[in-house]
DNA sequence: GTGAAAGCGCTAACAT
DNA sequence: ATGTTAGCGCTTTCAC
């Protein structure tokens, strides 16, 4: 057995002889007395070889080290098994946990994945990616990007290639997977109203946010059915900082009694302010979060928080994709995955009024 | 202007006259009366061009929609420009923002990335994601796996393609690209122990994990270089819940003042239990975390921590590796990237021990 | 069950 | 400045 430098040296030795090219079928061929196309047969598995031939070609393979040209079965097949996923905003979790699904599927699909991440999420970046993804050996495409601007633009990608979108409130000619995030905030708020809170305070996110502004507006709608007044929204940025900023005004007005935010960091940001005004929760407020990012039970105290299943939804749209890219077909619509609420100790009924006591 | 719609409908026909291929150069050259040779030199941005030649070949590719092949020129040149990248947990903070270092560095290089993620730090899954990616079309691989073994196996990558690892302890033939451990280790210890507290108690990951090892290490040295009692190890396993479990062990002994918890969620498990056992921090219990994530100066309180530039760490490997690959040489040896502490509510000085007060 | 021929779209090398 | 030729490594098609 060699150790990684001697093999190393040798990949050298091999780099300068061989022009940094690895056996080819051809080789192979000659290798064991075969033509190359019984050669590529048996690397694509085929069954009408037979097996005492497919021996003699596996072990020449095997001898020489040989490993398919995947551009060259590219160029001519067409088909890339490759996955462009276009991401804004790599640190979020929540994308995170997204891309680690899409990934899981690719690669039990026998896809791999070709990743573009986006430093803003605005036409004139994606319209960017986009055409340099055009330019990739890409099958399909995923873009997950928490913003309502979608747009293939003029002819950035080829026509044909198919898209699935992920958070986004992209139209009915697409296909869209995505979390029920009006489902989700209805939970949240029903639950802290079930509590006896008289109403619910939300810190809402970007208004750039399609998730944002639907959870927003699931909120409102749960109030309002309700009867309960509708305060202001006090709008975040989804940094558990902004959640602070925001938690320090929230916690001094003695009104508040519930606080509903758009994610669970900036619901951390609004214990930290709590904590600091010494508004004990959940005895004197209740905070609901949401994503239930794994951090969040052992927040102080632990948070009541709405569980957004982030790699099923990568999942599933993966396998939308491949499905598109195997049939040739375009599958418009929207695939919804619902949400639950994860209990923790964060809530809690709503405190008697002074003025009742 | 086409709708979303109208252009995908066109696309379809196209697809079904086309089957699924875009124009090729061949296509452009005829429509620009010139030969594909000028087309491959516009779409290379060669200069030896005229300059109305250049703009008759590129309102043909504009008209006719081309988009050059990536697989074809792969075939040709030999090169990808695309590299690999194998990584174990997608879901870690840490390696999600090495990764968008990687890919931001890469796509200012006019690199992609295709991402491999593997399930178990184990040598078996290394070896299946080392020949999957062999025989894909990548120029090199950057390895981001949190344990020890690092090797290529036996034959799996093909000799020539350059590996650059991070936080790993590949051995000095391999190219390696990490954070300063063993400083940002002691960084945390010795700001405890400057505080006067007598001894610091640990909390260290799993013990598969090179990084957690040589930070324990370091906060060994640093200890026993101080004089002070060296704890035994509480072990976790990165998530904040073993943290939690730990600290409710930790804060019973009314000895412990001081803790060291080798990622931020077990510090901010460990946090939790304090709180849960009444014990204030930092007033009675001193604690400091490492990595940095964003959300630690929301915790409460907010966390003094160990920062790691992870997305300068995947920006350097990037780099590196690029330079292995445009001069087809190899770098062996580290690079190492420093830490610095940053200081928040979480430490303070040692309480007085209740015999001298 | 196996082989020979042709060509995928591109670029390097060599004309002109 | 532009064109021609050849061939990268593979698979599809059609022979046998």
């Amino acid at each position: 057995m060699l150790t990684g430098r001697q093999r190393r040296l040798e990949g050298k030795l091999d780099m300068a002889i061989t022009a940094r090219r690895g056996p080819s079928m051809t080789d192979v061929a000659a290798a064991a007395g075969v033509s190359a196309q019984t050669v590529s047969r048996v690397s694509n598995g085929k069954k009408n070889v037979d097996s005492e031939t497919r021996d003699r070609v596996v072990s020449a393979m095997r001898e020489l080290g040989y490993r398919p040209n995947s551009a060259a079965r590219a160029l001519k097949t067409g088909q890339f098994r490759n996955i462009g996923v276009i991401m804004f905003d790599l640190s979020s979790i929540g994308n995170m946990r997204t891309l680690d699904g899409i990934a899981t599927a690719a690669s039990e699909s026998g896809y791999s994945i070709t990743l573009m991440s986006v430093a803003h999420p605005i036409q004139r970046e994606l319209d960017g990616a986009f055409t340099r993804l055009g330019e990739q050996a890409i099958d399909g495409v995923v873009i997950i990007i928490e913003a309502a601007l979608v747009d293939r633009g003029e002819v950035e990608l080829p026509p044909g290639v198919p898209v699935v979108v992920i958070d986004s409130d992209a139209g009915p000619e697409y296909t869209v997977v995505d979390s029920d995030q009006a489902q989700g905030a209805h939970l949240a708020t029903q639950h802290l109203l079930d509590l006896g809170h008289s109403t619910v305070w939300h810190v809402g996110g970007p208004r750039a946010s399609f998730a944002a502004v639907r959870r927003e507006k699931s909120w409102r709608e749960t109030l309002e059915a309700a009867g309960a007044v509708v305060p202001p929204v006090m709008v975040g940025d989804w940094s558990s900082d902004s959640g602070y900023r925001v938690g320090l005004e929230l916690g001094a007005n003695p009104d508040v009694t519930a606080i509903f935010a758009c994610n669970d960091q900036m619901a951390l940001g609004v214990l930290r302010a709590l904590h600091e005004l010494d508004r004990a929760v959940p005895a004197s407020v209740s905070v609901v979060g949401f994503d239930d990012m794994s951090e969040s039970e052992s927040f102080w105290p632990p948070l009541t928080t709405v569980h957004q299943a982030f790699a099923e939804v990568g999942r599933l749209a993966l396998n939308v994709l491949l499905q598109e890219i195997e049939t040739t077909s375009h599958i418009p619509g929207r695939t919804i995955v619902p949400m639950r609420l994860t209990t923790r100790s964060s809530t809690a009924p709503a405190p008697v009024p002074a003025t009742l006591r």
